[in-house]
DNA sequence: CCAAAAACGAAGGGAGCCCTGCGGTTAAGC
DNA sequence: GCTTAACCGCAGGGCTCCCTTCGTTTTTGG
């Protein structure tokens, strides 16, 4: 069962057309999108499907675990750029941007799956570069001093609230919410007194609460 | 069936245990919480609950009526405040805040139902309040000129985002959203290009995609 | 070539929720 | 008081999706 090796050859196959199904019905209706329609575009039988993936969780995390890391890249990428207001800005925009174009992505990265080490890895590793990010664009005065990297997730989850009532009628709606975020974390903006971020335990637990099934 | 007249004396305590029954629970636990659930808080039957709401809409109808014009008499009050910048930003924050105590308020305010009178009407005349309020505003030069109304209803679907990740958890934390959103409204603060609204075509049917059931 | 592994098709049990129907009971209202 | 509307309890059919099982057939890899 093990993705790497051991695998037959039309096992290791099936397995590829399962996770690539999945990408595209998740990415179309949702994580929570029936099982039964993912084999059936497939082409394979139920079974075998729970064969590989005998949870849902474990067919979610295979499918997500490419986007996260894509995403940690991104945010890694952004830390060695030039400039690290511009970077901020764009990294922001680009991983609205991979929401927007894909539910499976809106919901997984605001949500939060325990005891999953491929996808803990990732994710880590974009918070990590997401803090430096921050730290730089900050130091060199092109970033509102008290965004913090916690506001960076609020924003992922209101981008998803904004997807999920516009995604099909207003597709370039969530641009506009983005924009404006950006804007409130100019440095040379208006700047009120914010209310405090959430602490790095209670936004864990926001994404644990995001799982698909409540 | 009617609400107002016509209903024996018991069927109406009875409509109004139901009613009160499913505020308590769709606001706790959304609107698409089973309605059994409802009959049971309402210490009524099921087949008497389905008796006065023969469709689950008609029962959120009841609900969120009430709610929809309290949201409407604070549009207007706004308009009619003296100091049109600080009543734009007061109103965002409670009508945020409505939704961030009350589940069945934050899935309703961005969801539509067509073909209810009872809640057209108090929405379309917040809508229009909340018109008049923006453009009262921006006259004196207190809010940021290209802001509409329309991203007045961005800023509840990203509210509704947020709390959906946070409520249990990190109960403030949509506070810090919207103190973010409003410095980005903000006359004086740094104003970057927007990317186009949505037309209110695109805005009703983002409402309507907004419906529980999808 | 042949044993083992995998996939297949189909069926079925279970859960949760929807909504309806029926016979019997309570209580309102004249 | 008596008619009748409304309520009750409860059973049950339907839907969708979950996940499993079983006997059979295909394919692989040595």
């Amino acid at each position: 069962m093990r993705s790497g090796k051991g695998l037959r050859r039309d096992a290791e196959l099936n397995r590829g057309r399962v996770v690539a199904a999945a990408r595209a019905v998740f990415g179309e209706r949702g994580l929570e999108a029936p099982l039964e329609d993912v084999a059936r575009r497939a082409e394979v039988n139920i079974a075998t499907l729970y064969r590989h993936f005998p949870k849902r969780e474990s067919l979610i995390e295979a499918v997500l675990t490419d986007r996260l890391n894509e995403l940690a890249d991104l945010a890694e990428q952004a830390v060695r750029a030039p400039d690290p207001g511009a970077a901020f800005r764009d990294f922001v925009e680009r991983v609205c941007a991979m929401q927007a174009a894909d539910r499976a992505v809106t919901e997984g990265f605001t949500a939060c799956f325990p005891n999953s080490p491929g996808m803990e890895e990732p994710r880590t590793r974009a918070l990590g570069a997401l803090d430096a990010l921050i730290r730089r664009a900050q130091q060199e005065g092109q970033l509102r001093s008290d965004v913090t990297g916690a506001d960076v997730m609020l924003f992922l989850m209101a981008n998803a609230g904004v997807l999920r009532s516009t995604r099909q009628s207003a597709p370039g709606a969530w641009r506009r919410l983005v924009a404006l975020l950006l804007d409130a974390c100019h440095p040379e903006g208006f700047a009120s007194a914010l209310p405090p971020v959430p602490t790095s335990e209670e936004l864990h637990d926001a994404m644990v609460a995001t799982r698909p099934g409540r």
